[in-house]
DNA sequence: TATATCGCTACTCAAACAGTAGCAAGGAGA
DNA sequence: TCTCCTTGCTACTGTTTGAGTAGCGATATA
């Protein structure tokens, strides 16, 4: 009923036996999560803000996300709205050659308009 | 219907724009993406190893990462079972540097031993 | 007082995931 | 050939998560 905020040492969705690669990868592994720190890491933004720049995230997943990151002290909120704490930027910076890897990542792919399927026998 | 592979210039799940950096982040923000990744970089493994190493992910999920994952070009099958391609090797390396950052966070978190919820007034 | 923005909450409906059972294909051994 | 085992799945059911929309209370501004 409670909704579940990924930490190591607890078992999560994901990992039952909590070691913190297995946490972090379950925390960022949620829809939005690795879109808000992206998002974040240029300047803090209002909840609205964030909503817009992640293409109308619906609210409900945004607050969540928001209160998970802040409760695993990636995110806090200043005056200015939400921002990346110090270890959130730490992780940014873990984050940053993704942004160059995934655009020679999207050259390399056949550019076909339609999800294949592996086709089977 | 047919399930969403997330891949750059497609709006996929998380991104309408289709930036490569989105589907990117759409691809991985799946659950057992990251963690499949990290496990296939030690060794290649067979699909029941996987669902092993994985605390006995449901083969349906893993299944469909595979396939997301095989048709993004990060894994491939070879004769001793599912492996990263040279590009999944680049992607874990990137990846890499969290295993060692996460130990640190974890240690920065307070030890509550439940999620607490945001408190509001 | 009206009005506008902000951070949400409440709802409904669809998609994703967990968990379990079991099948078809292939190989090893008797 | 006939078991017996492993492998890579598919099928099914039930729960959780997410998308999408409406709107409320609080604060600020005119």
């Amino acid at each position: 009923m409670t909704p579940q905020i990924p930490k190591p040492g607890n078992p999560v969705r994901g990992s039952k036996t909590g070691k913190p690669i297995m946490a972090l990868f379950d925390l960022l592994g949620r829809s939005w999560a690795l879109g808000v720190v992206w998002k974040l890491s240029r300047s803090s933004m209002t909840f609205r803000q964030i909503q817009e720049s992640c293409e109308k995230v619906s609210p409900t997943v945004l607050n969540r996300r928001l209160k998970e990151l802040t409760s695993s002290g990636l995110v806090e909120r200043g005056a200015s709205g939400y921002r990346l704490t110090a270890t959130g930027i730490e992780l940014f910076e873990l984050l940053k050659p993704f942004g160059i890897w995934s655009t020679k990542w999207a050259e390399g792919l056949p550019k076909d308009d339609r999800n294949e399927t592996v086709t089977r026998p």
